[in-house]
DNA sequence: GGCGTATGAATGAAGG
DNA sequence: CCTTCATTCATACGCC
């Protein structure tokens, strides 16, 4: 319902935007509004194959990413929400282009190349099944649509310790930018 | 997946739309839709500690407030299950996110004029001045979940034979609007 | 200045 | 009771 809204936050990164400019409003908002930092690490965590983190783990994330701005845990929990939702109805709906590619291509004999590429068009979001993504060490997923290339050191051993961690590549937007996941 | 598919309901109170302004869309809903009196009722029950309805009180409920619009037993039940939960839920991440909050303060010397009061999100509906009516009863007093002793405090009422009614205070919304709470 | 889209937030409904 | 899914409302932002 109507719960008091939520403080101000001013920032002065803007997510949205995706055509390089961003014209960043300096953005007052009455809703969370993420920095394109805590973007970027939320959709790392996702790929990742984190997809609903329990309650302890919402709670650090979200207190790694107040480095990066204003951030309460229910935005977190909300991110995660929304985003497998959304990967969830967009691959309905990729599916249901695909039968119509199907149809498409039955009906104009297009090269099956096609298909290939729309599957990377729409690969962006790693498989269905969660976890395993990450498995072993040797992932060295620099494969896809990595913009600013992350390296990525996963493992995810519940018995050990599990070290779960990476840094930023190229760029430290801002100054420690090492993100300690092993939290997790 | 057990009911089959409620019928429609348009409806003229829609609840969401915090902005006042109360977008309503003439909402056609294959699910429940409270109007603003239902939720506002099913708050003040909540409020005055009622937590976990019995299918009796469920059923009386639901029959009371059929009279602002559309509803179910289930939809009542419903309602109590997740209004609860997620208070429980909030007052969790609160505490966390104050925690948090202070750890970032202290790591970046935040201002603290940033002291969003994160209370106000959580806070089931502030202190608000709707129905001051019900604190004449002994009903109260009990700060947070204590489902058992609501039970308990509804019977003595009925056992006095205690009219245990209220009106909404300041503005009538709709010509009756007065929910008798002694059925329960 | 009204759209369309992306997405934050909320909550009804279930499942377990 | 807890967690999760689906759907919906609300809003920010870019665009014309």
């Amino acid at each position: 319902m109507e719960e008091g809204m939520s403080g101000f936050c001013i920032r002065s990164g803007s997510v949205r935007g995706k055509s390089g400019s961003n014209t960043n409003t300096g953005t007052k908002c009455g809703r969370w509004n993420p920095t394109t930092e805590q973007v970027k690490l939320l959709t790392e965590l996702f790929r990742s194959g984190l997809r609903t983190p329990s309650t302890d783990q919402i709670q650090k994330i979200s207190t790694q990413l107040s480095f990066y701005g204003k951030i309460e845990s229910k935005n977190v929990f909300y991110w995660f929400q929304n985003h497998k939702a959304r990967e969830r109805q967009k691959r309905r709906k990729v599916s249901f282009d695909d039968d119509k590619d199907v149809i498409r291509r039955e009906k104009h004999s297009i090269n099956a190349s096609t298909q290939y590429l729309a599957d990377q068009m729409y690969q962006v979001s790693a498989p269905d099944r969660v976890v395993e993504t990450l498995q072993l060490f040797p992932l060295n997923s620099f494969g896809e649509s990595e913009p600013e290339k992350l390296s990525l050191h996963a493992n995810e051993c519940r018995d050990n310790n599990t070290v779960f961690s990476y840094t930023m590549g190229e760029h430290m937007e801002h100054p420690p930018l090492d993100l300690r996941l092993s939290f997790l």
